[in-house]
DNA sequence: TATGAATGAGTATTCATTCAT
DNA sequence: GATGAATGAATACTCATTCAT
């Protein structure tokens, strides 16, 4: 399997860093392999093309997010509480690293429409546990029940979002893991009201 | 003033119907031009290039929100009820110009981090009205009066936006009008909490 | 018409050269463009792409062996009079063309398949002439009234085009056209038999 | 010698099937290795570079030809048996063999001006012997004996070669050898003239 | 003012060849 | 001998912008 071997990975992380750095449009192929310390040539060998690196960075990237997402659903105590986790991990991963949240937040929302209906489809994944951790706490009793989910849903992410995406556009001049209580608590009164 | 001159709007308008229909990335300046009605070349008597159409685009339209919206800061009643206002008038406005709502939840964002940084900056009009409206609900004691305000004003945009960017990507599929309700009463049980 | 402006015939011409002197896959853009004293991009107003050359290349030139037989059909004497006046046409156009004789040779049949079925469809409309001659001549019979016309055909096309092939291939180091009686000979010998 | 292992045949043969089955272009070393089950590297311990394959691709099988017009020349009776055994000969080797057909006829007439001049030289030995033929028919009065050899050569060559081009193009719609005995009675007639 | 023909910089991708194992 | 992962040079085409008319 491609995405086992050394390489692949060091080209994943080549990219977020080029693209990081130089912008999305700047990231020529060339300056990823560069940074990658391979040829031009060698980045085909583990990517269909250009757009294959792209949709790989963030399906590899937001994997972790999933991940660690199933785990806080598998051990977390009461809805509230997975919730809670799913908002500060997804805050403290993109706080300890700059150039990840660079990139999912401000470059690859650049590309064409036809790679960001394929990221997007990637990000439902995530939305999809979102719903359950809403679902359930509608069912338990800890948010209200006749609240309509995919509202619920985009309030979660879209404050989640713009409050990154500030982070980053402001440069990172404030610290953002201190603000993700202030959230966790906004959120969560608009679940309960 | 060159843009009290009939052209100015006319290619203003034409562009947004250009890149509404071709995406914006395949919004030529021929492409822009010929929609409205004008010769490539003309285009450039009006406006330095083509970021300053897209930058005049977002600026011309966001006057209409900002203008509604300090309408309704001026004869709105209470706090609460300026926000609802806010947000229907949002919602209403981009539920009745699809091409505007494609424009500017989806094709304007694939434009470069220096464009979008500028067009942020005339986003901010708009969000420092925000700011009025919730201090002031904070200070009458109708929002908590403890909550940060910045992060409150991420939640409600960022609510708002990520709503209606939804609604684009879902191709309209379902009444967005119908929705403001709910994200209304949502936000403000966040923002009382 | 794109096809009567001055550049269309310019770029044509140029590309001829740049062929004959550099070879079919050497033949870059740019230096087709460097030969006809224009940019690169202006090839692009006036051909859909580099096919789109190569075939007018082939078109515009076949074009005028096509025209001169059908004036040799419509004021030639006798079937044998119009084939020989083709034949001695054919060897005094590419004898006073060296740079032409060399692209429809040599070069232009390096190009891929696709450009080859595209040119002998052209090449088609002088064949079909051909024939028209070589079946009058059965009729008045001038030539063997039994012979399969496609064989005919091909023999006499055959041995002309092999004889100016090898004539660029040993780099025009004898006179062509002083050939042609003998090539006329010894194929009408071949016709009546 | 290299040519003698097991191996060098091996490719040759590879070479030919991948041609014949992908085109001029699009058999890369690393389609014929996988046909000739080797590794890719492995066919530089065989071959010089990939014009070493082609050329040797048509050496190996134009030898074929040379051989068996050697037997001709020797056993046959008059030039004019000699001859038509010849037309014979060519005509059945390569209707028998498709893919070494598309090869010759198609698909290696695509390679640089380079290439062709080097096959054109290994062809030369062949077309010796078929000047012997001509030569001797003239001496002996079978052909007119004052034709001029080359054209002769030229003429007999160029219709082969155009009857077995159309037959591949016509993707061997019809039957080539029966075309033989027209061809061969053509020609004749116009070597006797 | 208005035109639109002309410009030319910039980049993803392929594939013959090499060489460490 | 045999392998196949790695190399890196090389090129068509687009489109924002200009400027002579």
């Amino acid at each position: 399997m491609k995405r086992d071997k050394p390489k692949y990975k060091q080209i994943i992380d080549a990219a977020v860093i080029a693209i990081a750095e130089n912008g999305y449009h700047q990231a020529q192929i060339s300056k990823i392999a560069k940074q990658a310390g391979v040829a031009d040539g060698t980045i085909y060998l583990y990517f269909k093309n250009k757009e294959d690196i792209l949709i790989s960075v963030f399906q590899e990237k937001m994997g972790v997010f999933v991940e660690s997402l199933q785990e806080i659903i598998k051990n977390g105590e009461s809805s509230t509480d997975k919730l809670s986790q799913m908002i500060d991990n997804h805050f403290n991963v993109l706080a300890n690293d700059r150039h990840l949240a660079t990139v999912t937040q401000l470059e690859l929302r650049q590309s064409n429409k036809d790679l960001r209906l394929k990221i997007n489809s990637i990000l439902k994944e995530y939305l999809k546990l979102l719903d359950e951790i809403l679902i359930e706490g509608m069912f338990k009793g800890e948010f209200n029940s006749t609240m309509d989910v995919r509202i619920a849903r985009q309030m979660v992410f879209g404050t989640i979002d713009e409050t990154i995406t500030s982070w980053v556009m402001n440069e990172f001049r404030y610290d953002l893991i201190e603000t993700a209580p202030k959230v966790r608590h906004m959120l969560l009164n608009g679940l309960k009201g």
